[in-house]
DNA sequence: TACTAAAAGCGAACGATGGTCGCTTTTAAG
DNA sequence: CTTAAAAGCGACCATCGTTCGCTTTTAGTA
């Protein structure tokens, strides 16, 4: 990277991006909290000062990550939420798309949400806006349901926040019950048959 | 406390609650991992190295009452499901008694358990037996549930820990959509409607 | 009564951490 | 050739969790 020019924003975004591939190999193992920023710095062949130079602290190394997938999965689910078809179909069709995220680059959303969840509560604040976006969504297709007569009157967000709760720990356990796919339907089922009018 | 004369382990055990409290009372308010030893130490009147008289690590504040809550709770559990009744009934009912843990002493135990996955990973392996402990008795309840055609055939694991992840995530949240109660309430009938046969 | 070993309590010190400061090197503009 | 600006970064800082070893108190023993 040569000095003394200014590098662009999509410089900037290309090389943050490339510093988290490196830095995740490491934290993705061992636990980000348990890898210091001399490690991460590391093993993307940096200087630790040059972490800071592209994160403001240490958290928001995950933080900028995580967002930038839950952004991706909410736009994801999104489009299938758009579709024309029954709300209760398509809120299936977006909890596919949900653990397609979860398992995609060896679990890397699943990991990261895990850790999002051992974040300093100041950092998890940060996070918490773009949660939201996503339980919204849910509870939109939720709501949907509740109008077309396939689900009963629940109240959606605590339904929503209820699905979206249950996803990772069901799915990333010690104790796997079958397949995550199998974990995932099945949980989809109790969840869905629970909601049916 | 004399010196000199060394503590029985009631003693011990009585101290270690004394300082518990008193170190609750500031790590509550500000997140266990942003309360310091040397704060968690004054703030119960005592030497930092105090703390290591009685605990082996910081970690193991928090996972001493932690699991000494959880026990509480699954002795608690236990006798609501031996009751005679119908399974769905029981299963209810453990909820409630649940839910009365999360809420007592000003969410303790609700606070604890969120606090508890913050912790260091090789920390939280020192919880997980308890945790499947109280995991197995809520399958358990599921498994008579099906046997009696009260609930359909879920995988009973799968179930127990749906609905265990679900619980402090649903009812301690930013975005409530009613009392703890209620919240609990509906979540259970969603979840309860969803393994009926 | 004096001595001694053992126990509780604890502050100084240690090695490690996240984060900052300011230096070095490279680059383009004037 | 000079200069300002930018990227990169290691030494340094304050604070952390944990350990070491000291002080005080106590009871038992000679």
């Amino acid at each position: 990277m040569p000095k003394g020019i200014p590098l662009t924003e999509e410089e900037v975004a290309k090389r943050r991006h490339e510093i988290f591939h490196q830095v995740a190999r490491v934290f993705l193992k061992k636990g980000f909290q348990e890898t210091s920023m001399r490690e991460l710095a590391g093993s993307a062949g940096v200087g630790k000062s040059t972490l800071y130079d592209y994160f403001r602290t240490k958290d928001d190394i995950l933080i900028y990550f995580f967002e930038d997938q839950l952004n991706d999965l909410t736009e994801a689910a999104q489009k299938v939420a758009l579709h024309n078809s029954p709300a209760d179909f398509r809120l299936r069709q977006v909890m596919k798309v949900h653990l397609e995220f979860l398992q995609a680059n060896k679990s890397l959303f699943m990991k990261l949400t895990t850790e999002a969840q051992r974040l300093k509560l100041e950092s998890q604040k940060q996070i918490q806006k773009k949660r939201h976006a996503y339980q919204d969504l849910l509870r939109g297709l939720i709501e949907e349901g509740i109008r077309e007569g396939k689900f009963r009157n629940v109240d959606p967000l605590l339904a929503a926040r209820m699905l979206i709760n249950t996803m990772a720990p069901v799915v990333f356990t010690t104790r796997p019950t079958g397949t995550a796919q199998e974990m995932l339907e099945e949980t989809l089922d109790i969840f869905l048959k629970g909601l049916q009018a």
